[in-house]
DNA sequence: GTTATGGTCTGGATCGATTCAGATGCTGGA
DNA sequence: TCCAGCATCTGAATCGATCCAGACCATAAC
């Protein structure tokens, strides 16, 4: 068993106290004292003051969690998802702290349990599934959080992009170039259905905030334009991943008339869809796509998307966090959207 | 401020003991009472034991610490660093265990406060600048370890490739392409070089481990082709990311006799060399770029690498940290590496 | 020769739980 | 009737540190 600080304080035969301050005060002892100390501590091989033991009596921890809904491995399956992190981990690493990766696991009572066993001084909450019921336990923990995504209370703090504002741009786009009959492609639209075309009557009920406010903002361009809901196939993938978005929209290309274009949730989402149509050959050549992030693969992939900021989203969300603004209104952070226009996406072919 | 243990048993009229079942141990105590106590609590708003305490006493945290060199946000430039942290995390959730990300300060009393700072059960040590120190720290802390780059000890965990070898097989089949004038590209070959050539006396000389060998491994496929090491080209770049990779390159082009080839010790440094040689029009399209480690977006590119397994490396590093084999020898996992040949190598211009 | 002043160091309380040996009361069997 | 056996609950010790009020001593000032 490794030393504690009570057998080095009894080793050199000087309290507690003052073994605790050679390590974290060295301005409460003398130097040659500290140096003694530091000297047997190291001979017996102490490692220093237990984070444990330490982080329960300063009442801090020097952590903070981020919460993933789902399994934690598909954390990173989105580069989108890495792209926030990043910018979670650069703000962190500021001020000194580690980051705790935190998967929350589908059921209630897991994710609940998750949260409420996790070492951490707050948490940055990416895209949990059960927002409301996760956010009730963070809340009861008595812990600072920041959402990324929508319904926060007025006093909490939040960072993020007007989701639907942004989608509605993207399918603005695409109604100008002439499109109408299209699908729409999210992951998880409705609870457990299989992938491909869904019959989805209102998108209120779709539970996934960001896929509803986007799909919601998808509808309000094409409604604009004369299409309503109901004319407006909803494609769902079974994750979000390149891989599921390629599966729900081979779907498609076995229809009779098939959609103009596609309209994804995602950038992952998009690129698997390109992938499907590709592999259809020239008729899905000529379907447009567009998607939702800007990730770097959109570029050389030509994908026409809505880009939003992922790495100052993280950012943002940590700053947050560690500096709490004094104005509630400041702790409400709008970032950005623009519509990035490349090849996948074209005027719609005359039938 | 929120409730205690204490504060919950005193309400209910029992010992902190029970509070403590009803919580942990529900067969202690009857279902009756233990409702009663969670129902108080609830009341009371008592979030649950505090982890932190809760892990002092028991001796366990329940995460596990990946240690990354420099910035933590740089951990996740490189999509083969993500892929490693998918395979780790998907084996810790298997063991219900978060991940702690660790970014290692590049000056070495930074990196040793934390490490001994860090709440965690073990780490993993993805790719550490001061491999050596790091571990003596980690030994130091008497916690378990697993590294993945080179120089373990017979009994420590390790997993990993044999570096060398696949360098070697990237450049015998350049070699066997003809090159005999090349560069080679690593990041950080020697200490606080500016990015671009740089006169190397010994591979020996490069402190960085996985660059040594890999820079190794080129040069051994040489001179089996007869081109001893001073005859090659080194390129440093200042980062391992693709921006980097490029600016390291494109010292080269203005050169009157350019290279014939590129080889990369990674994946993102060959797709920086390729955007150079790219932008230098003509002349530099017939430069053949090998790369390192077969990311995704190697495919696309076209680029020709040595593959590789990502996840399983963090899968096994996990694993092997939570289910140590009792015999020694299976400490140490070797995973193979395979050839990957793309459009990005092609026969040599003969001059 | 006192009294401030200030630098060092100590003791004991405390952070918030878990653990384990044992107290208590109840049931059933001999 | 008595005791073993069981389920239920308690108390005190413990995990490994940090914090704070005060003790102690030496020097400086009046």
């Amino acid at each position: 068993m490794k030393p504690t600080l009570r057998a080095v304080a009894e080793a050199v035969g000087v309290s507690r106290s003052t073994v605790s301050n050679a390590y974290g005060r060295p301005d409460q002892l003398s130097p040659q004292l500290r140096q003694r100390i530091l000297e047997t501590a190291r001979q017996m091989g102490y490692p220093g003051p237990d984070p444990t033991a330490r982080s329960l009596r300063r009442g801090f921890v020097g952590a903070v969690g981020v919460l993933f809904t789902s399994r934690l491995s598909y954390a990173f399956t989105d580069p989108f998802a890495v792209r926030f992190l990043t910018g979670v981990a650069e703000a962190a690493e500021r001020h000194d702290s580690n980051l705790l990766l935190i998967p929350l696991p589908d059921d209630a009572v897991g994710a609940r349990t998750a949260v409420e066993n996790a070492a951490v001084d707050g948490f940055c909450v990416y895209c949990a599934g059960d927002e409301e019921g996760i956010l009730d336990t963070i809340r009861g923990r008595g812990l600072p959080f920041v959402t990324t995504s929508s319904c926060p209370r007025a006093d909490d703090l939040w960072v993020g992009i007007d989701e639907r504002a942004g989608a509605r741009s993207a399918a603005a786009h695409l109604t100008a170039l002439g499109h109408r009959r299209v699908a729409l492609l999210g992951h998880d639209v409705l609870p457990d259905s299989p992938a491909g075309p869904l019959r989805v009557a209102d998108v209120a009920d779709v539970p996934h905030p960001t896929t509803r406010d986007r799909l919601a903002g998808f509808a309000d361009a094409f409604a604009a334009a004369g299409v309503a809901w109901p004319d407006l196939t909803v494609l769902t993938a079974t994750d979000n991943t390149r891989a599921a978005g390629a599966a729900a929209v081979s779907a498609l290309t076995h229809l009779p008339e098939p959609p103009t274009a596609v309209l994804a949730c995602s950038d992952v989402l998009a690129l698997g869809a390109l992938d499907a149509l590709r592999a259809d050959g020239e008729r899905g050549r000529h379907v447009s796509v567009t998607g939702f992030d800007d990730i770097a693969e959109a570029t050389p992939a030509g994908l026409t998307t809505i880009r939003q900021p992922g790495e100052a989203k993280g950012r943002s969300a940590a700053t947050l966090l560690f500096d709490p603004p004094v104005d509630a209104a400041a702790g409400q952070i709008l970032l950005p959207t623009t519509l990035v226009v490349r090849s996948s996406s074209g005027p719609a072919p005359r039938s």
